[in-house]
DNA sequence: TAGGGTTTTTGATAAATGTCAAAAATCAAT
DNA sequence: ATTGATTTTTGACATTTATCAAAAACCCTA
């Protein structure tokens, strides 16, 4: 929980009410390797915090397992789609390494956004930053070849060719497995 | 500005303090077909709400313009990325079509959002809106073929067929223009 | 409506990436 | 260490898309 308390106040400092309420609200989770944290079809009705482990977000496409999204240490996870708007998820969440997450559900948060304004704008400035990170990925996804991608990863966030398998790091780089290990066999 | 008002309070109700402040805060701004909004190097510091006309924001790769997003009634724009990080933008902002737009500061919005929660929620919530849709623009940038995004773009938003030239489109499809016009004319 | 500029299309070819199948390497559990 | 399963690499070939050049179509504006 002081993980979760660190990050927050790092970036935006919380009145000491507000951070005793942020506080009563998450719920600790531990889940093992492999395990589910959202299956598609189904309502998001939580945010989490990861506090330790790693974990993707995929689809599927034709039968094949499509990774679009990984999660680390001190990343906000959920299906943001299904949690902003209620509707059901179209991806799942499943673990790659066992974790330690903090949920809180949608009511829970509503409330507090509700009483705190602290909170409110904690939030609104992590949507910033969730944003502009996605709007980066989004120009790399477009906007460059597959050898620049997987260059762009070795730079940018090496740590994830390090703890996730191949064959999701290429369909999240967007490549097939194939075109990934020529790739990385030119370095 | 009325349109302003309408739209915003469609999503979420205001304080009529609240929403006479927000009044005062937006200024007018009224520029001509190809003129900039911003230029790629300065900082960004206004967020401007497009009540009538069509922009797109470019930049420069290898001596070609990459169009990567377009602006349309109603929209919020800016350079998110210098807006939020106060770092210069990396893109270009350029009018397609005359446009009415009203601009607000950073510090005038700043000063709105810490003197109202409901504003600070507005905020929030609009971030929550384009976060979502530019994660459906992501998944259809990353997994999709160039002719499915050309269907996708053709089923999801026409209007920016019929009021872009296919040299903009083609970019922001992330294909080549000779591409572009192959798909069409398969239809 | 004629001319000049711009935009779009078409053709030929090259480059990038995908697909399928099989081999090689790695990993995990005995 | 050995086996069996999983993951990664390699090879051959097909497909998609890019690139370059030129022709055609489409505006503007006088």
């Amino acid at each position: 929980m002081q993980e979760l308390l660190n990050h927050i106040t790092a970036f935006h400092p919380l009145s000491s009410e507000a951070e005793n309420a942020l506080q009563d609200c998450f719920t600790k989770i531990t889940l093992a390797k492999n395990d589910y944290l959202l299956n598609e079809g189904k309502v998001c009705r939580h945010l989490y915090f990861l506090e330790k482990g790693a974990l993707r977000g995929f689809y599927n496409l034709d039968g094949k397992e499509i990774t679009h999204w990984f999660g680390f240490e001190k990343d906000f996870v959920t299906s943001f789609h299904s949690f902003i708007t209620g509707e059901p998820a179209v991806e799942n969440i499943q673990l790659i390494e066992g974790c330690t997450l903090w949920a809180i559900s949608k009511e829970t948060l509503a409330d507090l956004l509700n009483r705190y304004h602290d909170i409110e704008r904690l939030v609104r400035i992590t949507y910033e930053k969730y944003y502009i990170r996605l709007e980066e990925r989004y120009v790399n996804a477009q906007f460059k070849s597959a050898k620049e991608r997987y260059e762009n990863l070795l730079q940018e966030t090496p740590y994830i060719l390090e703890r996730v398998p191949l064959g999701f790091i290429a369909s999240y780089l967007g490549i097939s497995q194939e075109t990934l290990s020529r790739t990385r066999s030119k370095f």
